[in-house]
DNA sequence: ACACCTTTTGACAGTTACTCTCACTTCATG
DNA sequence: CATGAAGTGAGAGTAACTGTCAAAAGGTGT
């Protein structure tokens, strides 16, 4: 979402990718981690609203403007959003003629499969965390709401390769957020349930109540 | 303190529906209509990022906090959404038996032709700009998107009558907000073409890209 | 008219997210 | 190592809120 700094933030620490970079990317890198984690950690401890950006700042041992200079808002620490050019990538290994419902469906599957396995349990846990807090607190809901208008222009284009429209048509732009609207709202019914339904089959589900959008 | 001296006095006259309430009452209706003139007159002069709730305050002749009061955050000043229940009803007006997508587009054509007829030229002037504050300062689109969950639990409402289900089945909600994305979305769309397309059948075309929501 | 109670208001102080500027440190490079 | 660039911290400032409390205004009984 937010994420517009054009380096793919890598998940893993201190990760092999970064290896090459001088010894200011790699501190970058580091002080970003130190932010997320302090924030994680003062979040489940006295939840959202009682952090305050000194606090997390002092844990992270960084001043409030570096804090500020990482990440735009406060919000934006808990939820940047590193998947959308996963999907991106996923969505493109289809095959080209399938019909985009079924193509999508595959792609959100194989990248939650990813997000759950390549990563380590602690980190799974502050996926949950985020994923909780994506549906608790406004402010977090509200930035993620605006962060699916950015994946939304992401599956426009996916769309518009596959169906031969424009990614600017208004039936790709609209089915498109019509998608994202309802996986959206299919998270906060996983999370009403405490997470115990088998997410991938409610997206099935959800995915099955639009009819593929038609070639032209 | 807004004494009705003349000069001072809202455009709008305080309505029919008003008239038989005590004092305390219309006067809050007043203030309320004084901040929200206000903030319009202030932001098409200045923006709405230029414009604080202090200026607000003053131009309406109130204190910050009486702004505070009426409204918990800047945002929805310009962003007080009187069409929910006027939607609910002409729902419930069309028949029973009426596949959704139908008597969904019925209601919304109603809805907005009263919104465009029932009013008087420069309430349509705010509207327009109320739109286009939706589209273009993140914060009220962020707000207009929070408050499209609860139209859509709305629509939920009206979908499980309908269709014999659940209000809470993952299906009727999932379609639910996949409407209401992809209106927001047509919305967004009729803005950025400077609300020359006809809006009407744009909403056709959107609700075309859905498939009718199954009885059970 | 008057007293009495309730609702509404304004003034004020405080918190917090964020912005901007500027001097200072830290890294990169010839 | 010197020189420039990038990153950091300190501090001041802004503006959106929040909470409290005393004063004012509306409503109601006598």
């Amino acid at each position: 979402m937010t994420d517009n700094d054009g380096m793919t933030t890598a998940r893993t620490p201190v990760p092999e990718a970064a290896r090459h970079l001088g010894l200011r990317e790699r501190k970058k890198i580091k002080t970003r981690m130190a932010i997320r984690e302090a924030t994680y950690s003062l979040v489940k401890e006295q939840g959202y609203d009682a952090t305050t950006v000194e606090q997390i700042a002092d844990r992270a041992e960084v001043s409030p403007s570096t804090v500020f200079r990482y990440f735009p808002a406060k919000e934006d620490i808990v939820l940047t959003d590193e998947y959308d050019p996963l999907l991106e990538k996923l969505l493109r290994e289809r095959p080209a003629d399938e019909p985009v419902l079924e193509s999508l469906r595959w792609a959100i599957r194989e990248a939650m499969a990813m997000a759950l396995t390549d990563n380590p349990a602690y980190e799974q846990d502050e996926m949950l965390l985020r994923v909780r807090l994506m549906v608790e607190v406004p402010q977090v809901r509200s930035r993620l709401m605006e962060s699916m208008s950015v994946t939304g222009r992401l599956v426009c284009r996916a769309l518009a390769e596959r169906t031969g429209r424009h990614e600017n048509d208004l039936e790709v732009r609209v089915y498109a957020m019509g998608l994202m609207g309802a996986l959206l709202e299919a998270m906060i019914y996983w999370v009403e349930g405490d997470c115990r339904d088998d997410l991938p089959e409610l997206i099935d589900r959800t995915l099955a109540t639009f009819k593929d959008l038609p070639r032209r």
